[in-house]
DNA sequence: ACAAAAATTTAGGCTTACCGAAGTTTTTAT
DNA sequence: ATAAAAACTTCGGTAAGCCTAAATTTTTGT
């Protein structure tokens, strides 16, 4: 599975959310690339039974390209809040995890994830913890707290 | 600077760390692709001044071929270092930080390493934090010290 | 030294994914 | 209703990076 049709994929289930259709130039926008080239990926997905594709109509993911875009839309957004907790700026995660959503080893995508979920889940440790990261990740310095 | 090239300058880093040349066929084994590809991009590179390269006797980095395969061997090492915090085995920490230290922005990179430095450094609570996501990963439940 | 083996390069081709320009279909405004 | 505008597709090309096969250069064994 080639990095740039899960990008369309991605782009298709987040816009649609599996309800109604995407259209050429809006992926085009979205993508930063000309509506031709959406059209020829379109082709493409629906020969390999990602999407159903009508000409002039618009493009809808089946349960196959629905469940790839999903599966690449939760990579990017744990790896956005893991960004994020690094003290990463949202704008610079959101983009850097489009260059990292790709070809992870599943296992990587589950700690990822878990990660994640322990450092919102967890009561009362992380918060000090992450204070602690930001202070150093602002000074250099340890806080007084964490010898 | 596409994906592909700065493979070529982080391999040629690790195999030489600026002694010596690389020879092709080395260097072909270790990306896995075919010597003839290899010779093609070591005239491209050369082209960009990226590489000192001799017919039949191997490549060199320049200063300033050497200051980027640097930086992606740097990139390389932060995010396997905290992948492997992940708990994610090493063999494909290193593989996935093969896919991910591309293209990433500065500051993220910046952030990724001190965030290695700061549980690396930090003398008494990360090692507690991370026994606390070692429990959590392996059995989803938060250890008992953690309300 | 020199022939066989190994390493390397050259030449010609392939695939992916992009583009611009031109043609077709659909939508919109009157 | 219909002409102009917008959206979409088709067509012909491009660039990267890989490949195989054939040619060339270097190395090795005797």
């Amino acid at each position: 599975m080639p990095r740039r049709e899960e990008d369309y994929l991605e782009a298709i289930y987040n816009m649609t959310k599996g309800k109604g259709h995407a259209r050429t130039t809006d992926l085009a926008d979205r993508l930063k690339i000309k509506p031709a080239s959406v059209t020829e990926m379109m082709q493409k997905l629906s020969s390999k039974g990602l999407v159903d594709y009508k000409k002039y109509e618009g493009v809808k993911l089946t349960e196959k390209g629905y469940d790839i875009g999903k599966a690449v839309s939760e990579s990017h957004y744990a790896i956005m809040e893991l960004l994020k907790m690094l003290r990463v700026p949202e704008a610079i995660a959101d983009r850097d995890a489009c260059t990292m959503e790709h070809d992870l080893d599943p296992l990587t995508i589950r700690q990822l994830k878990k990660f994640v979920g322990f450092t919102k889940d967890c009561p009362k440790e992380m918060p000090r913890w992450m204070e602690h990261f930001r202070v150093y990740s602002e000074t250099g310095r340890f806080p007084s707290g964490c010898e």
